[in-house]
DNA sequence: GCGCAGCATTGATCTGCATCAATGCCGCCG
DNA sequence: CGGCGGCATTGATGCAGATCAATGCTGCGC
């Protein structure tokens, strides 16, 4: 399922401006996520040096982008598509400690080894950048490590906040979360509307909420059955938000 | 059970030399935290810098140092004792997020406003900073900032690691898993023991767990029962460490 | 159009942990 | 020293969600 050399690079060494298939856009300036993520934090003068060390990829959906504990070669964006976060054990049990949206940063702690591992969900392009190269870029740009700690700072929030629903809510409160935040995500990328995308598999919400596979169609078939959502393909669309919120407010 | 206004200061004003009261040594460059936490990254020149604006402080058993959502006035690091970190449902169900131990930081992620309580366990000495003193310190320092931010990612990744847990291990399981952390956590600071000091309460466990008060006891008297553990005051003796590891590896 | 593969749904049953309910233990204060 | 309050342990019972087992749906290759 998983390729052995995870994003084999097919133009390696090559420079930008050979090599940019992956993007539809004239680079860092253009790119439609760059408010969303880190990369606001920049000068037009630092961006340009920074497309000079990124990378357009796009990634087909089920590719790993990198393995858990493997070593840190690279970070990226996110620019299109949603990719997979999650840590396993030996056993195969899995837990899906996120999902990454477009705007979203991996390798956000800068780390020497992954600390989970990274598969596209769907069709996905991402920015590429050689950790060393990054790591250098960031050294003497303190606003730019400063953004980074804020994204760090808010992961680490989204994370403590799915504790308390993987430690203390029940399924239901579970899945309204679950649609609720994924609504609010979506928003913030500039997509504001009730009929909310789920890209991912049945498997990868049961595995995000600590849930089986079954327990997540029987709740969301109740939820709709009771009116509270309807089920579309590849997504739901939320009807009764108030009665959501009652179940999934924090 | 928590104060009106968490950690009013009697002596608020004051210079350092006048309110060192609470410290037991001479400033940082002798806090025996020091080289475990983010203060290890800091020149002695720049360790007198922080002493002027850290101010040390004893926190009895049970006190709030800060409140979830309110507005982030100060950062601490924790020199003595064990807090406990924790998000709560408006129903009263409560998740522990982490235990702070000497040499932890709270407030890393430097955000306007916390994203936690904090609770001390027992009594607790703190190295305290107004957050706004702080940022400024920070500022133009950023190894400092890459150091806070190294913390911020080990934060992290333990975070995601009690995902995995909360989500897909069992009682026994996480039974394990906490003590063999709590284990590895009080060697890093210096004290390697089988035996790990639990100051935290049963329910504080529980709530760490996402497990009832029932079953963390009964999970630990089975434990005692086989003979893997040694329940002792205010702790639990490790004796089969193999068999800890098996049910509690990652 | 047919058949197959991969996912999702639905139903029946089981079980790990929660819940409910005593009882025990210990330190503290009068 | 005795009684009380707070925590921990232990036992009996219940139930949410897991597990086991079909069955249905959809898209794709032929």
């Amino acid at each position: 399922m998983s390729i052995a050399e995870p994003l084999q690079d097919s133009c390696a060494g090559a420079t930008r401006s050979d090599c940019r298939h992956g993007r539809a856009t004239n680079g860092c300036e253009d790119c439609k996520v760059r408010l969303f993520s880190v990369c606001a934090a920049l000068e037009p003068s630092e961006l340009e040096e920074l497309d000079r060390i990124s990378q357009a990829k796009q990634v087909p959906a089920r590719t790993t982008l990198f393995e858990q504990s493997a070593l840190a070669g690279s970070v990226f964006n996110v620019t299109d598509g949603v990719v997979r976060l999650y840590k396993s054990l030996p056993d195969g049990r899995r837990q899906i400690v996120g999902f990454a949206l477009p705007g979203d940063f991996l390798g956000l702690a800068l780390q020497d080894r992954y600390g989970v591992t990274a598969e596209a969900v769907n069709d996905v392009a991402v920015c590429r950048f050689v950790r060393s190269a990054f790591l250098a870029y960031v050294d003497g740009k303190p606003h730019l490590l400063r953004r980074l700690h804020e994204f760090a700072g808010h992961e680490l929030s989204l994370a403590q906040d799915q504790m308390l629903l993987l430690g203390r809510r029940s399924a239901e409160e579970k899945i309204a979360a679950f649609l609720l935040h994924m609504q609010t995500r979506y928003a913030r990328i500039g997509s504001v509307s009730v009929t909310v995308p789920l890209p991912m598999s049945r498997q990868d919400i049961a595995d995000y909420l600590g849930l089986t596979i079954e327990t997540v169609s029987r709740t969301l078939t109740r939820l709709a059955r009771e009116k509270v959502v309807l089920i579309v393909p590849d997504g739901v669309r939320l009807l009764d938000l108030e009665r959501l919120k009652l179940s999934g407010a924090s």
